[in-house]
RNA sequence: GGCAACGUGGCCGAGUGGCUAGGCGAGGGACUGCAAAUCCCUUUUACGGCGGUUCGAAUCCGCCCGUUGCCU
């Protein structure tokens, strides 16, 4: 849809999808390898798959890449489901240290030790504020908060007041029926392993992918590696990724819903009638509110 | 027609006399440098029916209904 969309109106692509920055993972992330012989992307094999990437140098690059695309004359369509990207982009990440990771190495063994809650005490005493905010058995928050903490010497919440977004934009989502969108997740997955999935993860390990940062955590990677190394069949590996699949989609819908974003039912319109709506809103947001222009225009 | 096994919440599935399994599915939510990650909450009194035994039955007894399998 972005990449008729990008056609439509000379756009360029910024991928906002964690996994899609990973070179030789493709099948499994679902890469628009056409799409991006045909429209200029951005953020798409970007990095190995050992190597660390997040969501603070995701802001970075993609606000480079805008600044670009707009010296281009060109529309930035930024495109993808990973939302603490999306977020990071729109809203900004505060300044808080960067990650400290033999600190977090030292942290998350204590948390191994001595429980999290234990970590969680801790936390309370420093930034009762966002410990209350939560769970004590939340390990990657808290850890990441007493990093900051002892980092910088200043309680995590103290750094967060969120802003507005640092740019206009014009935000929408695709929407199937839920029967629809969960018979799409079993047949991607069953096509993937079409599209020898499996061989590509094998080369991934072959590269050390398990111990990898980031990259292993993907869905459609992750669950077959037991099965690569014949300790659990084909079929409960892929019904293991098809549910994890079906959980993140649902973690994304909400999140989407609650941006309060135009929801557009793809299932009805189809792809040129999402992108012919697209444009429709656009045009009549721009008819009502002269700033709209400006994105438009670039 | 005879014999046997079984009938548990939307589904699967433990539970053989008292102390509300669990899983899946579904829904809601959190999220400020690993996010396809991490984590939280909800799914109100489920035990085929009727009767009996008992202080107390999903659990024991009887009958009935239903399902499945085998036999005729």
């Amino acid at each position: 849809m972005c990449c008729l969309l990008a056609k439509r109106i000379g756009g360029e692509i910024i991928s906002a999808d964690s996994m899609c920055v990973y070179r030789y993972m493709d099948v499994g992330t679902a890469k628009p390898l056409e799409c991006m012989e045909e429209v200029r992307h951005h953020l798409v094999n970007l990095v190995e798959p050992g190597e660390v990437f997040d969501a603070k140098v995701f802001e970075e690059l993609a606000l480079r890449a805008i600044e670009e695309i707009k010296g281009r004359r060109k529309v930035p369509i930024v495109c993808g489901g990973t939302y603490l990207y999306l977020q990071a982009l729109l809203y900004g990440i505060e300044e808080t240290p960067p990650p400290d990771w033999s600190l977090r190495k030292r942290l998350y063994a204590l948390a191994e030790k001595k429980g999290s809650t234990y970590l969680h005490q801790k936390l309370k005493v420093v930034d009762p504020q966002y410990a209350q905010k939560i769970s004590s058995k939340d390990t990657r928050r808290i850890v990441r908060a007493l990093e900051v903490f002892i980092n910088s010497g200043r309680p995590f919440s103290s750094f967060h007041h969120w802003n507005s977004p640092r740019f206009e934009f014009v935000g929408f989502y695709l929407s199937w029926s839920w029967e629809e969108l969960s018979k799409r997740i079993e047949e991607r997955a069953r096509r993937m392993l079409q599209s020898n999935l499996l061989e590509e993860l094998e080369r991934l390990m072959q590269m050390g992918f398990e111990n990898f940062l980031t990259s292993p955590q993907a869905i459609g990677y992750k669950e077959f590696i037991p099965c690569i190394k014949g300790e659990k069949p084909l079929q409960e590996c892929l019904t293991e990724m098809v549910k994890n699949t079906k959980e993140y989609a649902k973690r994304q819908i909400r999140w989407f819903r609650k941006q309060g974003w135009h929801k557009i039912d793809i299932e009805k319109l189809g792809v040129k009638g999402a992108v012919e709506e697209i444009l429709d809103y656009i045009d009549a947001l721009s008819n009502i509110f002269s700033p709209c222009l400006k994105i438009i225009e670039g």
